[in-house]
DNA sequence: ATTCAACGCTTTTTT
DNA sequence: AGCGTTGAAT
């Protein structure tokens, strides 16, 4: 360990050997904070003699947490296994199976995500005869989850209702938690709010978890909300050996609850806490660095602070003006080709954009450059309809309770099973005090349906007790899931769809079992609950690949916490970035350490486009700069106007007068190596050229891919 | 009672 | 451009 030290620079190593009592580290963009993160709980276990399993690391993401503990197992060997390194989420459903019966639930609760939650609502809207048309159940959904964060229940929340839209949305809040406790389940905001409640409230609870919890790492404090303030400090106590790392200028979730008072009020709330600010930053240029900090400078009330490097300046940053959308991925394109050519690797770049619908027009760009790309949170694997359908009756199985997940498996494949035939089951259920699943294998009490809506009931109710039966004598999840999809017919009718999407959706079935078999293979108990959990609990950012070969295209919410050698931010505009519905002072703070992130999160070169019109909502609209762009200081800038893709075509003119390729041409390519042009598109500027290396066709910007004539 | 096809409204960011 | 609701057909 003492040599470990020598890779920290004094205040890192402050941080790493402040170990009694409250510290907060201030940890500026790229400072290096997962190091001390690590080497930290590192020195604690070889140096200081804690064990393990007496430190909580809380991260932002599971991959976060992962890496973490990966990291440190490099560092004190297998014994890190047994660090509970994990989410907020994570870590609550981990307590919370436990302590079940103190917080009054079935240790086997279901999770309910988004999707859920939404299709629980709206049944709660049924039920209290209010219009989802007034109210959006979305919006209703977003001020329970409000409530949730700030640790009010319902109850809490009827009292205090003022008004009648509150009114309203109190009696649906009632509704909803006791739906949800009616199906076993616990959203996201629960397992937050319910953890902090069972800590706070039972004394042995508390004291089991305080006593075992000797030292708490918090990751991102910045992002941090009510509830999850109050769990880190009941948890704490009395030692309150109590680590927060974090940046108030990184705080990006405050529409999510999260309270950057929470760090900034830190030292009030631990009067002795030790404060280390790490401002060396090692990841990105002098430019890119003074670039970010002029820009977040605008923010009032944040700790000010200079983030400063002894790189050198590096190349400038680049502003591109783009005529539209479509004209704007081509930049991308021509800027991904560029630095490929440069010698650097395609999962060292990134794109980012402020709405996922904004990758759309960039992907189709990709596509036809053959660039090999990823998207991060788009419609997330787990979200497609079809293996929703499926985990439904995994769900079923593992939780009969779960109304949602049987309302799910009743519609999918297409079987007669309609609403129609859910109330009547829902109120089978309620008469004979069964619950919903349960009272699918009993359809000969249940009046009014026919013939083969019994048998296709009796069906489903033989597949799920054989689900669950199989999951008892300890059959691996790949097997239940091949069950699932086999005897439930859903393969079968997506193979007599037979169209090409039937095709995609079958191949999500499949991955969607070897996903299983990759959860039981790496798992270390791995169960039928634990996937679903897992599944629950996934994040878009825990499936950032950055290994494979691939560019990265994401959100710049979900760039938090990565760093590329070339960024590309795209969408730099009024109404976009920051987007229009920004317009508080407060919020538009909060867009501009969006846009701080997103910059500091490249190492080399920094690209930012905008479109000057754009589609969007159907008409096409024009667009204004992002105010952002204005707040970099000149002189830190390359371009200020000129789309490159027009330089690009301005080039390809120029030089195809020198050397205009036709067909026939060799031609040489910095990436691909020889080959043959078989044909010219667009007057010259596009051409397609086949590769002798890998006997691909691609067809190339002729101005702007890396490549020459060479006979 | 279920299913399918057309219409109209809506979209920021996510554990 | 996608989804959910509505209305018509089976």
């Amino acid at each position: 360990m003492a040599n470990l030290l020598d890779d920290l620079n004094p205040p890192q190593r402050d941080a790493v050997m402040h170990t009694e009592g409250p510290l907060l580290v201030l940890a500026g963009a790229g400072s290096g904070k997962t190091r001390v993160l690590t080497y930290r709980i590192a020195h604690l276990i070889d140096d200081c003699g804690v064990a393990p399993w007496a430190i909580l690391a809380i991260t932002f993401t599971n991959k976060a947490a992962a890496e973490m503990r990966e990291r440190i197992t490099g560092l004190v060997g297998p014994v890190a296994r047994d660090i509970w390194a994990s989410t907020f989420h994570s870590a609550c459903v981990r307590i919370l199976r436990r302590e079940a019966d103190a917080a009054g639930y079935r240790s086997d609760f279901a999770i309910y995500d988004t999707d859920d939650q939404l299709r629980l609502m709206r049944a709660c809207f049924a039920d209290e005869e209010v219009d989802p048309k007034r109210v959006a159940p979305r919006s209703v959904l977003a001020r329970i989850s409000d409530a949730k964060n700030r640790l009010i229940d319902a109850e809490a929340f009827v009292e205090e209702a003022d008004g009648f839209g509150d009114e309203v949305v109190g009696r649906l809040y009632r509704r909803y938690a006791a739906r949800l406790q009616a199906a076993g389940a616990m959203d996201f905001d629960d397992l937050l709010m319910v953890t902090t409640r069972v800590l706070e409230s039972d004394p042995q609870v508390r004291e089991r978890y305080q006593s075992r919890f000797a030292y708490i790492l918090v990751d991102e404090y910045q992002d941090t909300n009510h509830a999850q303030y109050r769990l880190v400090r009941v948890l704490a106590e009395p030692q309150r050996n109590i680590c927060a790392v974090g940046d108030d200028d990184q705080g990006i979730y405050s529409w999510r609850g999260a309270d950057v008072r929470n760090i900034l009020d830190f030292e009030r709330d631990y009067p002795d806490t030790h404060v280390v600010a790490l401002e060396q930053n090692y990841r990105s240029t002098g430019t890119i660095l003074r670039a970010a900090n002029a820009v977040v400078a605008r923010n009032r009330g944040r700790r000010p602070k200079a983030l400063w490097t002894d790189q050198g300046d590096g190349e400038p940053l680049h502003v591109l003006a783009c005529r539209d959308e479509h004209d704007e991925a081509r930049t991308v394109l021509a800027e991904i080709e560029r630095a490929r050519a440069a010698g650097t690797s395609l999962d060292q770049i990134a794109v980012f954009y402020r709405t996922n619908a904004q990758s759309r027009s960039i992907e189709d760009q990709l596509v036809r450059g053959r660039i090999a790309y990823a998207v991060v949170g788009g419609p997330r694997f787990y979200e497609r309809a079809e293996v929703r359908d499926a985990l439904a009756y995994l769900r079923v199985a593992a939780n009969p309770a779960d109304e949602i997940a049987v309302a799910r498996l009743l519609g999918a494949p297409k079987r007669g099973l309609g609403p129609g035939c859910l109330v009547k089951l829902s109120l089978c259920a309620q008469t004979h005090g069964l619950a919903i699943g349960d009272a699918i294998g009993q359809a000969d009490l249940i009046a009014g349906l026919n013939q083969s809506q019994r048998a296709a009931l009796a069906r489903t109710a033989s597949l799920l007790t054989e689900v669950a039966d199989a999951d008892a004598a300890g059959m691996p999840l790949s097997g239940l899931v091949a069950m699932v999809i086999e005897r439930s017919g859903l393969r079968a009718a997506l193979v007599i769809e037979g169209t090409l999407e039937a095709q995609g959706r079958i191949e999500n079935l499949d991955e969607l079992e070897n996903v299983a078999a990759e959860y039981h293979a790496n798992a270390p108990e791995p169960s039928l609950q634990g996937f679903l959990e897992e599944v629950a609990l996934q994040s878009d950012a825990d499936l950032v690949d950055q290994e494979h070969g691939q560019v990265t295209l994401m959100t710049v919410h979900n760039a938090k916490g990565l760093e590329f050698d070339v960024v590309v931010m795209t969408g730099m505009e009024d109404g976009i970035f920051p987007h229009a519905r920004a317009d508080e002072p407060d919020s538009l703070e909060e867009e501009r350490r969006l846009c701080y992130v997103g910059m500091t999160r490249a190492r080399r070169r920094l690209v930012l486009t905008h479109a000057e019109t754009r589609a969007i909502h159907g008409g096409r609209e024009y667009r204004l700069p992002s105010r952002f762009l204005a707040e970099i200081p000149r002189d830190a800038v390359a371009t200020r106007e000129g789309a490159p893709v027009r330089e690009a075509f301005a080039g390809a003119t120029q030089r195809s007068a020198v050397v205009p390729l036709e067909a026939g041409d060799t031609v040489l390519h910095a990436t691909f190596g020889e080959g043959i042009v078989t044909g010219v598109e667009s007057r010259g500027s596009l051409v397609r050229v086949r590769f002798s290396r890998d006997g691909t066709e691609r067809r190339l910007m002729a101005g702007a891919a890396p490549m020459r004539k060479v006979g």
